[in-house]
DNA sequence: GCTTGACCTCAAGTTAGCTTGAGGTTGCAT
DNA sequence: ATGCAACCTCAAGCTAACTTGAGGTCAAGC
């Protein structure tokens, strides 16, 4: 079980319970890299048992991939991150679920002024801002009103 | 302007911030019905800007299309929303948006926790929580970290 | 009668985060 | 030497909520 500590990709999957496809996903798109054996097959270090260990809790707390992955480049040598490294990165993510908890207090509060008023009336609903939607690009309803 | 009040779907478009193929993805979806004129185009009641309306708010509350077909085809006669019909469903959201607010506080308190401690650890960290991905296939030590 | 703009249908593309499948190879134990 | 589990690549599929594009029609003003 170690020779020279690389794992295959299956045993890196049963260390971390992510899917074999997940990971070679996660290679193509750059956020983890392995070595090859002369038939081709991946190895990976046991750190990658780590940085696959943060890409899953920052998921968890809301980061796309896209997002980690900035996040993990900025990290010099592209090394698996530090206590510092999380530090920083946990402090940033802090203040991210801080603000879902903000907007989704104030839906609940609008929502709570709402039921009994049911108009449902886009100029006037409280529940209905455009400001909120509007000019975000990509997918969702565009808005302009009357 | 009110040719037995059909609105044509530029109109029903403009009085709602929707695009045009957002509606006629909506009618594909059943969400929404229209007539036809001679000539094959779509006429609205003007209660479906209302219908419209309800749309937008309950996606905005994190109901997906399909959970919103739901509740309308709850409605007798797929009339539009009343208040009374509101009322139910805004209750409804609300203890959904409740439960929301839970996870992220308890997500938020356990990052705090975390902070400080860099430990990454899939077995100790507290934000990460097997149980809620890993499936229980597979005997022995499931997540052996470092 | 011609142009213009709003409308029509149907198919395919978009983003995110993977999974699934086909078809082929490697590595390790017996 | 053989069997078979684990590995490989590449392409396509999946969900959600739409958008975009191609190619064509309808309605109204000049």
């Amino acid at each position: 079980m170690d020779k020279n500590d690389l794992l295959p990709i299956g045993e890196l999957a049963r260390r971390t319970g992510l899917a074999v496809s997940a990971i070679r996903f996660y290679e193509d798109k750059g956020l983890i890299q392995a070595f090859r054996t002369m038939g081709n097959q991946r190895r990976f270090l046991r750190s990658d048992v780590r940085r696959l260990s943060f890409i899953l809790i920052a998921q968890k707390l809301g980061l796309g991939l896209t997002e980690i992955e900035a996040e993990l480049s900025k990290l010099p040598q592209g090394r698996t991150p530090s206590l510092s490294d999380w530090q920083r990165i946990s402090r940033s993510m802090r203040s991210a679920i801080d603000e879902k908890i903000r907007l989704l207090t104030l839906t609940r509060t609008k929502l709570d002024e709402c039921i009994g008023c049911g108009c449902l009336s886009l100029q006037r609903c409280a529940l209905y801002n455009r400001d909120d939607r509007a000019g975000t690009a990509g997918t969702g309803p565009r808005f302009v009103l009357d």
